[in-house]
DNA sequence: ATAAAGTCTACTAAATCTATATATTTTATA
DNA sequence: TATAAAATATATAGATTTAGTAGACTTTAT
């Protein structure tokens, strides 16, 4: 499952990136327009800002902007971040492996030679996923009136 | 994350799938052969049962044993009835869906739209892994002593 | 000086997951 | 028929994780 820091660090994203190279935003007009917990979001906001992926000014006036291209953000690199492994299972896992205590052997698991594969096409979609493309696909749709 | 509750189910149907039409097992020599605490294999073989996959006998010299073909029974069975969601979203979810409560429009949101992928490509490998796969990997490898 | 805004750390509350405990029922068999 | 083996059922405890809150501090524009 998801997150929901995660979720709320991807929304967080998208709405700066929507500024990328504009205006800065802070904590509360994101958090309201994003029905985000204000406390919440600053930590992950900060966590993302020491992470490299925001730029922050401090004091009044201040706020939070995107350092990088939301071309150059995927989904993975998110995850990562503020939610820890894709895999389902951690002895599956590249980033936080862990071996499952009652394995007898590895290479002949079933169970995780089918969640290697959930996790390559789960790592596939999600690295081929940017903010950019996020931010694209809700414009599309509310300027066409689609919903 | 795949929860211990289901890795534990899948890893007590492999082992109840080898002796498929064969004798019955009991929950200890399941538990112990599969280093998965008894008192709670008991609770998901009860559930197994109760949802018509184990067939069980009562006293001594009793046991389970699996009432369907493990070539019938694939993972994402096993999930939704040990684990709930498959998907990583609630609102994603077929089975056990629920609207995010900060979501302005479904149907724009980029993230679900994402995660209906994963969602996808995770079910299509999960429907086509069966029990007697497992089985039939886990003996493959053992008997050509490649571990 | 004041208020707006980010920083940092700690804490609490709720939910979920994992495991254990206890009592009961059923059945084979000595 | 007493005993032990084994499943059934429900309740509870303990641990972990997640989500959210609190409060004190720092920085900066006006």
């Amino acid at each position: 499952m998801l997150s929901k820091k995660t979720k709320y660090a991807i929304r967080a994203l998208i709405a700066l990136g929507r500024q990328f190279e504009g205006d800065s935003m802070n904590i509360l007009s994101i958090a309201q327009n994003e029905k985000i917990p204000k406390k919440f979001l600053e930590q992950i906001l900060l966590e993302m800002r020491n992470a490299g992926f925001l730029f922050s000014i401090k004091g009044a006036g201040g706020g939070y902007s995107l350092l990088k291209n939301p071309k150059e953000i995927n989904l993975v690199q998110v995850m990562r971040l503020t939610g820890g492994p894709i895999a389902q299972l951690p002895c599956v896992s590249l980033n936080f492996y862990q071996r499952c205590e009652e394995c007898k052997d590895e290479d002949s698991c079933g169970i995780r030679a089918t969640f290697v594969s959930v996790r390559d096409a789960t790592l596939k979609i999600l690295s081929e996923t940017t903010i950019a493309d996020l931010i694209a696909k809700e414009a599309k749709i509310s300027e066409l009136g689609l919903h």
